[in-house]
DNA sequence: TTGGCTATTTTGTGATCACAAAATAGCCCG
DNA sequence: CGGGCTATTTTGTGATCACAAAATAGCCAA
């Protein structure tokens, strides 16, 4: 295979695994590809093309078709004018967006999940948190990105939301693979651990604290960035 | 074509717009099933059938897919285990989420669109605003959708965002088939008018009185239905 | 060497086909 | 007349094909 330089190459996407039954082929490339974007192995600014991901993963071009479609429904591929699908690139005016829309939904989403948040779940965060110290510093960025996002969705998946769920969902497809650029810059240290505030806010069920520790981490993990990898001022 | 009692009959969805060119097709589908379930067109719960579209707007299956998952990707279709496509029934829970995205994110997007917004665009509103108090009592539940539709895309298109925008019109296509259940029953009657404040707003570019017209714009149209229309009682 | 043009290849799109699962209709038996 | 079973039809899914547009590569001339 000789990608074009404009066309995303086979960069290590496929996954042999192959489950027979219904929707099987779709969800196991809706599966990779998200997997992909959120932890940033698509480069901004380049076109996956339908084939190329169709082969990587040993699929027809039909599933990869319908898969790409939701991604664009989801704001996390954009498709040119020409059908091109690539990944939108980042943009002061976008990701101002994207971290107000963080801050209004998340919080929210957490304090729903709240009651339906166990002891043992709080300590299966503990121990993610964990895992996510002993990562920093190691400046993996996609490990980092990998737990973190698991981190959050534990809490959030436990909220049972048919609603705040999905949009939240389509925010961190959009700005997650912008953070990987960024974080592989800039490294992971230096962040406030708000993980372990949010973890005591679950262990005492307490809302208003859980709100705090999110929107701070949310604030504290997209403020770091941003500002010294965006062109153009931002206003705040 | 005889339907089966269990999936959606051809229920006036097509029309025979025919613009040669690429993805043409699909935009045409994707405009008119759009349509079609803003003005609660799609009956919840009966399934939509993909060779039934196709056949209603005169097209092959394959277009039609497409559409549906990108409509599934926004929860305006759920698609269940079996892969057939449908409105997704309305539950007390869905609602009061629904509710809750709606008056966290719609006051905010008009604010953004606050400072596109000209006198002209006052004008075109106050004009929409009429048509729904020329409509009102006429219990025409369609065109009064079509037009509250309307004035409010009409102030949060301005904006040019390109994050809250999806997230609004995504929760739009999730309640509106819903809410033309209702309106055909309850009538549009007795809605106090925020639109015209929202329009006075707009004028006096009052980011804060704008936020409080849409709100309670938002509150009062969705209040009145949902209570003694959905089952079991809501907490709050 | 470089700029512009053409030819080849690649890509998305829409249609059609084959197949298996699901839903429906029809039938027979009680 | 009603209920459970089977046969037919319908449906979603994945693959393949044909075509036009786009992108790329190649080439020739200045």
């Amino acid at each position: 295979m000789k990608p074009s330089p404009h066309t995303q190459g086979s960069s290590g996407i496929g996954d042999t695994l192959s489950v027979t039954g219904r929707g099987a082929a779709r969800e196991q490339v809706d599966r990779s590809v998200r997997a992909a974007l959120i932890t940033g192995r698509f480069i901004p600014g380049k076109a996956v093309t339908l084939r190329g991901l169709a082969q990587d993963l040993g699929v027809s071009p039909m599933p990869v078709r319908e898969v790409l479609q939701r991604l664009a429904a989801e704001n996390a591929l954009e498709v040119l004018p020409n059908g091109r699908a690539q990944v939108p690139e980042m943009t002061p005016a976008r990701f101002d967006e994207l971290l107000k829309a963080r801050l209004l939904l998340e919080p929210e989403l957490a304090a729903m999940a709240l009651p339906h948040l166990s002891r043992d779940c709080a300590k299966a965060l503990e121990k993610i948190d964990l895992e996510i110290d002993a990562r920093i510093g190691t400046g993996d960025a996609e490990a980092y990105m990998e737990l973190n996002h698991r981190f959050h969705f534990n809490i959030y998946d436990a909220s049972g939301s048919r609603t705040f769920l999905p949009l939240v969902k389509s925010l961190w497809l959009q700005f997650a693979p912008f953070m990987r650029t960024v974080y592989g810059r800039v490294g992971t240290a230096n962040l406030v651990d708000w993980h372990k505030e949010a973890v005591r806010a679950i262990r005492d069920q307490d809302s208003e604290a859980l709100k705090l520790a999110i929107a701070s981490d949310i604030r504290d993990g997209m403020g770091i960035l941003g500002r010294e990898e965006l062109p153009g001022t931002r206003s705040d």
